[in-house]
This record gives structure tokens, sequence and C-alpha cells, in this order.
DNA sequence: GTAACATATAAACTTTTATTTATGGATTAC
DNA sequence: GTAATCCATAAATAAAAGTTTATATGTTAC
């Protein structure tokens, strides 16, 4: 198991996928919502983005799947789908064939010079 | 555990590794060398694509760890880095502190509408 | 040494993506 | 209803990344 192979368009999905995340930006979009903030204002605020540009970005995480948004009031507020980096990690695992988890000797093995 | 929180300078080196990674093509270079091709000129048979573009790609995929290359006679080995997909996944779960390892109810967990 | 092969690099061009500025749509307060 | 708030979208511009064509570097064969 772990090796599928993936069709064109899963491999087309998955590029998407780290296009999204191809940003400094939407990197601490995601830090920040982890952080446990969720309405645009207050994200427009930590991150010091002007409000198009922060919303364009939320946008292209959305899309991706990576965060999922909910009007509430006047507010949206976005949260993270983790359910979304895990599969993003699954589909790591089936492209290149390997495990991402521990085992196989990490961090300490054996360095022969 | 989990939340270690991302410097500047790793958040910039985390982009810049999905940056990578952000390519159909680069994929499929990666799908290749994960199913045992391994020079520069079977991998230009077989994803059909022009020398010069090809060693760009593995460039990228090169100076972001990926894949490494090796000398061997006149032709350079390219084989992929295990230890670099694992370290991004590790990131991964830092930036957005989860666990990326099925744990949690995934597939099948209660659906309350 | 020269020729041939394998890969890398550079320069010019094309395409994609990010950013700004301006405007529109949806919701609440009045 | 109007005004105010919150967010999204559009158009124009700027910046970054990908692709091509041509050339250079390093290695083996002779």
């Amino acid at each position: 198991m772990l090796e599928h192979s993936m069709s064109e368009k899963e491999l087309r999905r998955l590029t998407k996928s780290f296009g999204a995340l191809h940003s400094v930006l939407r990197l601490r979009i995601l830090a920040a919502l982890a952080a446990g903030e969720s309405n645009v204002r207050d994200l427009e605020t930590t991150l010091r983005v002007s409000q198009p540009l922060l919303s364009w970005h939320l946008t292209q995480l959305r899309q991706t799947g990576f965060v999922v948004a909910e009007r509430v009031g006047r507010e949206v507020h976005y949260r993270l789908n983790p359910e979304a980096f895990r599969e993003l990690a699954d589909n790591i695992e089936i492209l290149v064939g390997i495990s991402l988890s521990d085992e196989g000797g990490r961090s300490g093995g054996k360095s022969k010079s």
C-alpha cells in the first residue's frame, strides 16, 4: 500500500493546493486562524494588509479547501479545515511513495561521515 | 506540543517549499523519480519535455531539498529526498497546529447533518 | 589534443499570480 | 426607507514564475 499513482486530474488538483500555500501572507493567515482569529477585520488588523488583498487570499484558501467560511451576522468567520491538510499529506505520500510519519529512522540515525 | 509558532525565516522557507511543488510538471518529475527513474535523459523521454526545462525544474526541486543530485560519469542521477517531505509535513503541523496522522476521527466520523 | 554526449546556465519572451485602487453586494442600526 | 459596517469582486498595474532558444560546462571516447 501507499502507491496508487495519481491521475492527471488529481495531479492538477494537488498542484493547485501547493499553489495556494505558496505565499508568506497566506501562511500567516493560516497561522492566525490556528491561533484563534476568525473574522476578516481582525485578520486585517493583525496582519496589516488591505482588506481586498486579504479577501483575495482568503478566497484562494477557501477554493482549495484549507479554510471554510461561515457568515455570522454581517461578518464572515473563517476557520481552518484540518481535513484538507491531512488530505494534502496523504496525497504527498501517494505521490512520492513514502511515509510521512517518523518511522524509518529519522532524527538521530547513524551518520557514517 | 505541536505548537511552536514559526519565525519569519521559517515561514519564508516553507513558502518556497510549497512553491517548488506548485507545478504539475514538477510533481510528475517526483512521481517518475519515485517510480525509479534517475537520470535526466530518461526523465526527458518519459515526460516529453525539453532538456533545459527539465533541468530548470530539477534545479528548483534540488534547491528546496526535495531531490538530491549525484554525478555518475557524465550523467547526473537524481533521487528523492524523503526527509524533505517529512520536514514539510512537520512544518505544516507546526504552522496550523494540527496532527496530520489519522487520529481524531477521520473517514467515517459521526455526521450530524 | 578533438569529437560526442549529458547536463546546466543565460537571455529573451510569455504566462501566471499578487497587489492596489475603486466599486458593488449583503447585513444591521436607525 | 438611509447610513454605516463588513466583505467580495473588478479592472488596472506590478511582480514573479515558466518556457523557449541558444550557448556553455563537464565528462568520456578516440
